[in-house]
RNA sequence: GGAGAGAUGGCAGAGUGGUCGAUUGCGGCGGUCUUGAAAACCGUUGAGGGUCACACCUCCGGGGGUUCGAAUCCCUCUCUCUCCGCCA
């Protein structure tokens, strides 16, 4: 969530920017100043009541200790109304800053100076642009016809063994999701991302922490049982490792990576959207995390954008890099890079990965903090993007570099994968 | 799953109704001494709200209660540990 003194700093400038993802924040923004205020307000009068219903109780301690229990007695009145007039104003307080607390949260992040304007992905910039797009023949076939041609992926033993959109990997298909899954790994961790495996399952506040709950609450699988959440991406269990923590200013930043299961509900897809590889209820992912000092966010941004970038080049892929524009964002990000790899056979851009810049927004609610230099405490900037998802990198590389003889792998999986053809 | 014990500041660990936001030790930071360092000694060291700044208020796992007054008593939830059971 944003933060009051951020909007109370400038409230003009946050209305502003809220407008380029089309959040028309003047009415939020003017209740969140009016909501601080009475809080504000209120808050001074109970701290009144309480100050003085604290000396009244040492008082009276001290007129029991001396025997004077006429005093004491007196006190004790005094007490009794000033505690009937605080309990009224308590739950004033309370209500109020449980609204304050709920109005900030529905707020998004506010967009930085370099997103662009509008509402689509027809919005969305071109940035860059690399690699070779393939010129495959009139047969071409779409990955999911290849994927049955060598019997790599199995869509109808998913379906029975669980349901749509849960396939199984066989033989090749399977090492293949293994090798790429090392190969990112170990890419992230010769750029200095320090790997965790996390668990792959999440409680509530944790949720709430990286922001999936409320807003995405029918997004994720829940275990209602045990009240756990299968999570949705990596970033969800990395970045709540920094949930509630105050970082020495001298261990920053700090650079995670972690491949993980990842789990999404999807509801409300449909079509030529989820055929395939396109989109599934479950997928691979490798995930990088970095907790910043807000100098360094933005720099570390485009490393991180550069390394997604040489992976899609070591795979030998054709892709471009979108600025999101405002409207295409998400609800927590400043700014978004989409990664999109060309898929031959599709005829289309898949998007393969999405690397982003929080700012504060996600280190407020999650109390991410560090202590700086000068022992003064700030929030953070959470940074995180994929490092890659597999299911469209397989469905690119199934399409793209199929050959009558089969497909090809690119050289630098080859020795993860122990063998350069599916045929 | 059954039985028991526990949850206090970065960590360890006191505190069982009244000036306790909390003894002490370690760690951290500053200083004295030293050519420098170590040791020793001295000082300092939780977070949030509030204020121009003070004052002041809140927080001892979460929630509720008793009391003039709760870290301390009661209820409840969650979690951790030990033992038993089960088990990759």
């Amino acid at each position: 969530m944003l933060t009051l003194q951020a909007i109370k700093a400038n409230p003009e400038y946050i209305i502003s920017r809220l407008a380029v993802k089309g959040f028309d924040a003047q009415g939020p923004i003017t209740e969140v100043l009016e909501l601080d205020a009475e809080r504000r307000r209120l808050q001074q009068r109970c701290d009144a009541d309480n100050s003085e219903l604290k000396k009244m109780a040492a008082a009276i301690g001290m007129y029991m200790k001396k025997g004077e229990k006429e005093q004491a007695e007196q006190a004790k009145a005094r007490v009794a109304e000033l505690k009937a007039s605080a309990k009224g104003l308590q739950d004033l307080l309370e209500d109020c800053a449980v609204k304050l607390q709920d109005l900030l949260l529905s707020i998004p992040n506010t967009p930085c100076e370099q997103v662009p304007e509008g509402l689509t992905a027809a919005d969305n910039v071109v940035v860059k642009t690399g690699g070779e797009m393939p010129e495959l023949g009139a047969d071409a076939l779409p990955h999911w016809e290849l994927a049955r041609k060598y019997n790599i992926i199995d869509w109808e033993l998913g379906v029975k063994v669980t349901g749509a959109g849960f396939p199984f990997y066989i033989g090749k298909g399977a090492r293949l999701q293994r090798a790429l899954q090392q190969f990112f790994l170990d890419e992230a961790w010769k750029a200095g991302y320090i790997e965790v495996e996390p668990p792959f399952v999440v409680n509530e506040a944790s949720g709430y922490g990286t922001g999936q709950l409320p807003d995405k609450e029918g997004q994720m699988y829940h275990c209602e049982v045990d009240d756990l959440y299968l999570i949705p991406t990596a970033e969800v269990p990395v970045t709540n490792i920094y949930r509630d923590v105050i970082i020495p200013a001298k261990e920053l930043p700090k650079k995670n990576c972690a491949y993980s299961p990842c789990w999404r509900r999807e509801a409300g897809s449909y079509g030529k959207d989820v055929r395939g590889l396109n989109r599934l209820h479950q997928f691979d992912k490798v995930e990088i995390v970095r907790i910043e000092r807000p100098e360094d966010s933005y720099a570390a941004l485009e490393e991180m954008k550069d390394h997604v970038q040489s992976l899609l080049d070591k795979l030998g892929l054709p892709w471009h890099i979108l600025r999101l524009c405002g409207g295409d964002m998400s609800f927590t990000s400043a700014i978004t890079y989409d990664f999109e790899v060309w898929s031959a056979a599709q005829k289309r851009w898949l998007e393969v990965s999405s690397v982003s810049n929080f700012e504060s927004y996600q280190a407020n609610r999650l109390k991410c903090r560090y202590r700086d230099a000068d022992k003064k405490i700030h929030l953070c900037h959470t940074l995180n993007g994929s490092a890659l998802a597999l299911p469209r990198i397989v469905a690119a590389l199934l399409e793209n570099f199929q050959t009558p003889q089969g497909i090809v792998i690119p050289e630098a999986l080859r020795p993860y994968c122990g063998f350069d053809i599916i045929d």
